[in-house]
Formats: structure tokens, C-alpha cells, sequence
DNA sequence: TAGCTAATGGGTCGAAAGACCCATTCGGCT
DNA sequence: AGCCGAATGGGTCTTTCGACCCATTAGCTA
């Protein structure tokens, strides 16, 4: 299993790109390597971070994003994201490598969704039904470590983050014995690989275990 | 001192109001409250939210940025954002009653910079040398529990949210002894109204204080 | 049916943490 | 000269935690 997605993102913007790099970041499984302005450092910048994905802006000063992706010797899988919601460029991202093609009012949870299916070679482009694939791809892949945690014990680490610590009051918030509460810690401890509660919420935290999904 | 700025967003392109929002919420003295794609729902998003600042892009289907607010009873300090990097709509925006107008190429801090302004009731279009005037806005606002946190303390919270929190370990990586470094976090815990080192890793990371300024 | 896991619970024990008292040193500021 | 806060350190005491052993029940599934 792919434990993380590296990203790099091209765009013209400083607030697209900023905002997207961290919003990107934020979810589990996805991970912003390279955030470039310029679209004549694509190639530079693919040769240096290798990305797994690479998400690129049509519009861009100078050379456009989609001549500049059609230059690019072993080009990773591409995404081409447009300000227009009209597939005008539809055609011309295909020839020039892409495997899909995103309007910015694309809302980013099926942004993720479309990364995540790029990533594991799936062409969108020459996909009939592109929601139904989506779909199979909405929820972040989790690592092996997380994916093992089990229900209950991701309310004791949402207890944690929402900083009921102490065992007596873990107990009394899920109306089980101390004892119990011991029992799931333990559990967590081994699945996380650390020793204590402050470790466990920094786990935590960065696996997105505190949250219900994107 | 104000606590947090409250925000509203409007902007037509989903990707980007998804993006700015996360970015900007994640500035521990700034708040998203509202992020609205719809031009026309500006003004109730106003009166629903009343926010601090008012954050609009001039371009937007239908209703145009500036044309909105202009029409908006109690605006509140707004900044119009554009695409464009020449401010051909400057006077415009002046006009409709905005007190800030940038572009999207402006990098994140310094658009943070510029909330922080305006919601101080500056006024960005009537400043001569808006560089200085934000320079005044750079560091966040820290809530007043976080900023009387010393250095040490800081670097102790570090450690803890990089995973080191054993008091033995804090000791060896700080180069103090144990007893200092059980100091330090009795101080941390007093300051932040928390009891052991869990509800301090939440809180640190929840105030920004485990990183070094965005 | 047999086997597996999740969730619940028990007990013990040593190590660690947290709460309280304190002192010294070094800056900066008044 | 005097004061104060930050950083360093000490000691003691009680509470809590984490590691290790264990059992029972329910539910699923092979």
C-alpha cells in the first residue's frame, strides 16, 4: 500500500498555490512536495521532487501549462486544472500527456479523489463514467498503522485531542472502567508505535484519526 | 486585545475558497467563519456571519465583486482580491468602499498581513507606504495565554510535538536536568490552564506555538 | 463448530509524572 | 541599589501511568 502521495503543484497564483499546497497537505495521505509560480521550472521541478502526481494550471505566464507538460521526459502522472469551467483544453491536456483535466471549481475533496486515482494509473480522461471512479477513491488510504485502529479506540484519541486525558475522566466520557480505558491506550500505544498519551495525539493529529473524513 | 478575526470569503472558484480557507484558518489569530461561491450571497453571508473582514474576488459570475459590495449596509473592512495583477479596477473597488486591493500573486503572509490591517480599521488604499504598514501586521496576534509562553518553553513544546516527551529525554535533547525541564512544563501547563503533557500538545499545536512563524 | 477479534473487565508493580515547597544566577529595567 | 522575570537546579510526596499477566462476552466467519 502507497503510504503517501507526493505532490507538486504549478500555478501562477501565490494564494492558489499557497492555499492549495496547505489544504492538500492537511489530508492524510497526500503530501505537497513542490509548489512552483513559474511554469518554465516544471521540468526542473519533476526532475527534483519526482512526484507522484503532478497538478498543473492551464493558464500560466509565458509558456502554458500545457506545452510545458508536453515537453517533459517521463512525465508522472498529470492533472491540468483550469480557470475556465468550459473543457476547451480538454483535448489539447490529452495529447500533451495529462490523465485529467479539473475546473478550480472543483470542490477539494474530489480534487483529492481525482489525485489519489492518478496516482494509482487510472486515466481519467479516458474514463466513461469519471464519478463512479471518483468515488472509489474518496476516502484518504490510510496507513497500515491507522487503518488498524479500531472505532472504539479513535474515540478515546478524539477524547485525547479534545484534551480529556486523565483516565478517570476517559473512563466516565465512555462510560467504562478505568480498567478498560487502560486497555484501549495499550492498544493504540502498539498500533502507533509510541509510549504515552502526548505521543498519541501528535499520531494522532497527523494520521487525521481525530477527524470524520474529508 | 482581539482574540480572533473573524472572515468571510467569497470567491467563485471552489478549489481556491477550499484552499484560502484552510490556509488561513490554520493561522492560529485568523477565523474562516463563512466562504460563500455565490456572488449574490454576499450580503447575507455579511448578516449571517458578521465578520471582521470581508475578503472578495472582483471576479464573479453574475454579480461582480465590487458591484456587490457596494450595495452591502455596515460593510465591513473589505479587501477585493483579483486575478489580474494590474489594478485596473483600484478605483473601482476604492469607490464600492473597499479599504485594500490585492492580487492573487500576493503570497500568503503578506495577505495575512493585510487582514490583520484592516480589520485594525487601517485603510490600505489611503497609505502611502503599504510595505511599512504591513510590516507592523507580519507575526500573528497571539492570544495572551500563548504569548507570555518564553523561548524555552517553546523549545520544550517542540520536543513534545515532535514525539519526545519523556521527561528524561526532554532533559538530554534540552541539555538540562530533569528537574528543569519538569519546571518548565509546570510553567506551560499554568499558562495554557492544562494539567499534564497531552492537553499541552493539543493546545501548542492548536496556537501555532509548535512552529516558527508563517 | 472452531477460531478469531473487539470490547469489556480484573490485578499487581515499578516507574514516571505532577503538585507543592524551595534556592541560585543572570539579565534587564527602574 | 534594588526589583523582577527567565532559566537553572534541589527535595518530597502523592497520584497516575504504563507494562505485564490474565478472563469473559459477543460477534463474525471460515
Amino acid at each position: 500500500m502507497r503510504t503517501e502521495i507526493r505532490i507538486v503543484i504549478a500555478d501562477d497564483h501565490q494564494i492558489l498555490l499557497d492555499g492549495l499546497s496547505q489544504a492538500l497537505d492537511s489530508i492524510p495521505d497526500l503530501n505537497v512536495v513542490g509548489a512552483i509560480l513559474d511554469g518554465t521550472q516544471i521540468a526542473a521541478a519533476v526532475a527534483t521532487y519526482t512526484p507522484d502526481v503532478l497538478l498543473v494550471d492551464v493558464e500560466m505566464p509565458g509558456t502554458s501549462g500545457i506545452s510545458a507538460i508536453s515537453q517533459i521526459a517521463n512525465l508522472p502522472p498529470t492533472l491540468v486544472v483550469t480557470m475556465h469551467t468550459a473543457d476547451e483544453y480538454g483535448n489539447a491536456a490529452r495529447e500533451a500527456g495529462a490523465v485529467g483535466f479539473l475546473s478550480k471549481s472543483t470542490p477539494l475533496p474530489e480534487l483529492a479523489a481525482a489525485i489519489r486515482a492518478v496516482a494509482d494509473g487510472k486515466n481519467l480522461l479516458e474514463t466513461d463514467d469519471v464519478a463512479a471512479l471518483l468515488d472509489d477513491y474518496r476516502a484518504p488510504t490510510l496507513s497500515s498503522a491507522a487503518d488498524s485502529i479500531t472505532e472504539r479506540e479513535r474515540e478515546v484519541l478524539r477524547c485525547l485531542v479534545r484534551g480529556i486525558s486523565r483516565t478517570e475522566d476517559l473512563a466516565e466520557e465512555l462510560f467504562i472502567s478505568q480498567k478498560t480505558v487502560k486497555n484501549h491506550l495499550a492498544s493504540i500505544y502498539e498500533k502507533l508505535g509510541v509510549n504515552d498519551r502526548a505521543q498519541a495525539v501528535v499520531e494522532a493529529m497527523k494520521l487525521g484519526l481525530d477527524r470524520d473524513w474529508d
